[in-house]
DNA sequence: GTACTTTCTTAGGATAATCTAACATAATTT
DNA sequence: AAATTATGTTAGATTATCCTAAGAAAGTAC
């Protein structure tokens, strides 16, 4: 099946391509970057497969013209190669940036999530994610509300901590019993928690409160907000 | 290789199955709400699959414990089929949710969208668009920022409305020669315009102003901002 | 310029997902 | 109850992707 069928039938992406295809085009625009040459090796290493994958991957790409490439040879990118690569790679980037700046969650994170769904996103959406995207990120529109979008995005249930991370607590959702006895165990607004270790199932929770440790399920963690404290890098090594 | 396995090698998604695997879960859930009973012709309509594959799959499946199922017999989940099955629909619909109601895409394109990009986000992720629904929807958090954010979100270059999309124009960011070309043709803040036709390649395209025709090439068609107007339904069938 | 090391390819085999064609069962009609 | 229609299954093939093992080519060391 040709390029121009697979876009036509719609079973591939906007590019006509399968992810997998995606993956290896962005990925030898990003090593051509970074590296005089690019090599099998260092294809493979990047995403994760052995190397004889990529020769298999590299003799259809082409066989479509997406680059040029001989036996034991260099690879390069033709230029029909090279303008697919970069919708991929600003597909990624829209992501990338959508994930880290208003999701809010950690650049390595962000990358990950980026580049598996970049292969799923139509162009019109695509658009769509870069203007919200602008509109958080620009400064000209500015007023309270940023805080308090990035203030809710920071906000974490307890049990969405990872070990050894601190958070300060915001708010306490349980009711009745539940709440009385965490109120008894320290916790309310304003009082520090560091959660210690999950139980190998996750649950039960350990979190550290006023120098105690207490040992709470995933429902009862479930109740309780709280917003994470960056820790101290510098402190870090000590 | 079995689920668990599947999980650790991060092969797959967060339920350990497959993209294809997950939207059969999916589909066999939302087909038992609907009918008395879940045949293997409904599955292979709403996948667009013929009914072999189904067939296929849904050996598989009970193979896995995920559903139960005889030979000519009905299909149903089982108490994990319907757990994995509630959670994809869960991030089908937070997402589903986000583009339509925080990218203000259709609610077709956003189903559709969402359907596919799934499988593919982490559950941190997920929380977080969550989150970011929540906050966008909440009327709490209410101000102008909410309408700048929907102006910004309903924006289009001209060259990406439809044919027969009317819109008024809200920007102009051309420069030089092309802007003094474009607002001698009547193109400027506050008029309407209508797209007639793209040109089989999608360039040019014709757009009509003050009654006349004029042809664009999209280069020129981007730089002009347009809000769409919603065109009137009950106005459609005369 | 031979020997060793690294890099790359080929060959052969696996798995997942699909299809068409042919056959089997179940349901409905006459 | 036989014939017809609708639904479902099996068999066999195809495509995409990956792997391991073995061998070939290129690069480096002495
Ligand atoms: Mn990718
Ligand atoms: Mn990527
Ligand atoms: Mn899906
Ligand atoms: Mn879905």
């Amino acid at each position: 099946m040709k390029l121009k069928d697979a876009r036509e039938d719609g079973f591939f992406n906007n590019s006509g391509l399968s992810a997998h295809m995606e993956d290896y085009l962005e990925t030898i625009s990003m090593l051509a970057q970074k590296k005089r040459v690019v090599r099998v090796k260092d294809i493979a290493k990047k995403l994760n497969v052995k190397m004889p994958s990529v020769t298999v991957a590299l003799q259809k790409l082409k066989e479509l013209g997406l680059i040029s490439y001989e036996k034991y040879g260099f690879v390069e990118l033709t230029d029909e190669g090279e303008k697919i690569a970069k919708r991929v790679y600003s597909r990624h980037s829209c992501l990338a940036d959508f994930f880290e700046n208003v999701l809010r969650i950690s650049k390595v994170e962000a990358d990950s999530e980026a580049c598996k769904v970049e292969h799923h996103l139509s162009p019109q959406s695509c658009r769509q994610l870069k203007r919200l995207v602008d509109f958080v990120n620009s400064s000209e529109t500015d007023g309270k509300w940023k805080d308090d979008l990035f203030a809710k995005m920071d906000e974490r249930q307890l049990c969405e901590l990872k070990e050894g991370d601190r958070a300060v607590i915001v708010r306490i959702d349980a009711q009745g019993e539940l709440k009385k006895r965490l109120l008894e165990l320290g916790f309310k607004k304003g009082e520090q928690v560091e959660l210690i270790r999950y139980a190998p199932l996750e649950d039960p929770l350990q979190v550290k409160i006023k120098r105690y440790n207490v040992s709470l399920r995933i429902d009862e963690a479930k109740t309780i907000t709280v917003m994470p404290v960056k820790k101290l890098e510098s402190n870090a090594n000590r």
